[in-house]
DNA sequence: TTGACATATTCCTATATCGGAATATATTAA
DNA sequence: TTAATATATTCCGATATAGGAATATGTCAA
């Protein structure tokens, strides 16, 4: 088996930084795409193909206005990824507090117990 | 040029289900790898593959304790992923205002101007 | 030293990608 | 209708992937 397809799912289509400068950029408000081409200084096929894969995969919606395409983002799409990430946010303010208690223990002339744990030491090369 | 490499970022890297997985079982505690090999179902060399690739982004650590090297995540490493997704929070939420306006607004008979804009009608394919 | 265990690496193949160039399609104006 | 505008699609090439099989590397025990 090949790399999944980028339009597979958002995690995949996200992965491309083009695609995250678009949506980014379509978060505002909607847009047509020739303004995304200048914006980005990007290819005017190459906005399309990458409209392409955020639309498959539900990141964007597309409406026409006269002659324009006009593209906004559906941010209900990017949940997901936030739920995920959102799932390590504990540990890293975790983190925090051991930073904090740290800093607290200088202070105070007292160490925490708590500083200290045998995995926190730095790994050369294993 | 092709597809970014796996290995150029967090957002690459996470874009695998099966790494996404790894990180999950990993943040609860460092493990071997054969334990990932074991709980996840994976061959061991696609286990390897896919840690040297975690560990390269830096998303996750080692360490040797005898024979085994014991893996166990950089939860910070995905904090830049936590923190893009979370510029997009308020779109969602304004969505939910949204709703509340408009259930407030029928409870009270009164039509709330923010509930209908243009750009709210459905698109069919354009 | 030899062997067993744990993990990493190499070689292979099928598959997708992204960008560029060229072209097709669709909508409006004259 | 024809021309101009706006966007989408196709064809191409170079590149990277993920998994499987086989093998290499490294660590420890006897």
């Amino acid at each position: 088996m090949a790399r999944a397809a980028t339009t597979s799912d958002a995690f995949n289509a996200v992965a491309e930084p083009r695609r995250r400068e678009i949506l980014r950029l379509l978060s505002e408000h909607e847009r047509p795409v020739g303004e995304i081409v200048i914006r980005l200084r990007l290819s005017q096929p190459s906005v399309s193909k990458h409209l392409s894969v955020l639309r498959q995969v539900g990141l964007v919606r597309a409406r026409r206005e006269r002659r324009q395409i006009l593209y906004r983002t559906v941010p209900q799409a990017i949940r997901p990824l936030h739920e995920w990430t959102k799932t390590f946010e504990k540990y890293w303010s975790h983190q925090l507090n051991r930073v904090k208690e740290r800093a607290e223990a200088k202070a105070s002339g007292i160490q925490a117990n708590t500083m200290r744990r045998s995995d926190d030491r730095e790994d050369g090369e294993p």
